[in-house]
DNA sequence: GGTTAAGGTCTACGGCGTTGGCATAAGGGA
DNA sequence: TCCCTTATGCCAACGCCGTAGACCTTAACC
């Protein structure tokens, strides 16, 4: 096993591959990313990467101490860019609500890595961001700290648990494109009245609605609970 | 490879294993759960389970298609055990209450079986019983259509997004007992207040806070909105 | 009691993560 | 400029894995 992983930033002597790239942390996590919405979630193996790569695959064992730690540096590498896509209005609601969506929508746009890292608490530089970010927005608005503590964590976990859960639909869609592509209209279409009255009742509409996201109206919900947290505080800030 | 799986109800030459052990899936499933109990989500390998069972790894595929496949089967096992130990009390929202609790803490009792499965839709009995309930619980509470539609998928989505995402924390610290056991009192209760004021400032309450799931205040949430939408229909049966 | 095939076992294949040893060239100091 | 150190790449190998296919054995049925 290599001696150590030597951190990035100190990473000076950059030797090419055999194939003549140069590799970093940067590289070797987007090529992971690439090889995940190409050939799904367990398409993403320490040889095949190094292949994409053009180097030997134990050379990743210099930048990662195991494929579990490459994993994390992925999680890390979404939530950063939920958090690089999104900027602050000043209104709270508005701000709590565009960073959920920015993060559901960053881990979607890589469904299988959503599945491999969402469910990680990383504790990596941009993710203590985020969560430092939201814990400012809900006490600048004027929140207690208790309160403010509660919603964080309603609010982050929701997000990661939809951010989840959605990346599993769409991911199996994704990859096996089988029969039971859209299992809402061949399995819940067909089950007969007298033994499922409520499914047989409401299958067109579960069909339509099985398809989006429930996180907007949950994160909704929420918000909804918050502003009702805060109006009972005393003087609250505008 | 065995030419086919025979169902489970058309089985009937039962012939015992080497070690005398008579193979079935509910038994198969029950051993696949005690070891994802015991050595880890990574611990369930068609090797280990048929040592378990003493039988040989290559006899699983005659009850199942393969690891997927029984993947699946722990899976409704979860949900009908959910089931199994809920009941109903007529009351609309008590019942989607302990449905949604119920449903959370069966998956939790198996965290690292949790993981595999929260996220997958096996269309098996179970799983569609238990839409049927959800769907039958709404409907019969004087939902709309259209509106029961679209809390069932929130109810649905959310418990087993919760699931999955505090089975991953419960996993996490099943498995590896390590140093970074807590994170948020190791990492986070060290970070500078000039760089992160916020963090800084609530580390206390997050070490408390983040050991709980988020899951029953953000299902008491949507329950209220449920409420709040069924009062402005007309007429509400009691 | 003979026939049939369900349901076991055995063997083998290709792929996996990971490791330790080794080669080589990048970068710093003289 | 040249040498030395060592970071960083490559190679070979180990012990796992899922699972396919051939084969054997005995339960169930007439």
């Amino acid at each position: 096993m290599p001696k150590k992983v030597v951190p990035e930033t100190e990473r000076l002597r950059r030797r090419p591959t055999r194939r003549g790239t140069v590799l970093s942390e940067k590289l070797i996590v987007r090529t992971a990313l690439r090889m995940l919405r190409e050939h799904g979630s367990a398409g993403l193996t320490a040889r095949r990467l190094g292949a994409a790569l053009g180097a030997d695959p134990s050379t990743l064992y210099r930048y990662f101490a195991g494929l579990d730690d490459l994993t994390r540096a992925i999680g890390e590498e979404l939530m950063g860019r939920a958090l690089d896509s999104w900027t602050a209005s000043g209104k709270w609601r508005a701000d709590l609500r565009s960073l959920g969506l920015a993060i559901h929508t960053s881990y979607l746009a890589h469904p299988q890595a959503a599945l491999l890292t969402a469910s990680r608490v990383t504790g990596r530089p941009r993710e203590i961001e985020v969560d430092e970010t939201i814990l400012g927005i809900l006490r600048g608005a004027g929140f207690g700290d208790v309160d403010a503590v509660g919603l964080y964590h309603a609010f982050i976990d929701l997000a990661l648990a939809f951010a989840a859960l959605d990346a599993g639909a769409l991911a199996v869609k994704d990859e096996a494109r089988r029969a039971d592509e859209n299992m809402w209209t061949s399995t819940y279409a067909r089950l007969p009245s007298e033994t499922h009255p409520h499914i047989a009742a409401t299958a067109h509409l579960l069909a339509d609605r099985m398809n989006l996201s429930a996180y907007p109206i949950v994160l909704d919900t929420l918000l909804d609970r918050a502003e009702a947290v805060r109006s009972r505080q005393s003087r609250p800030k505008p």
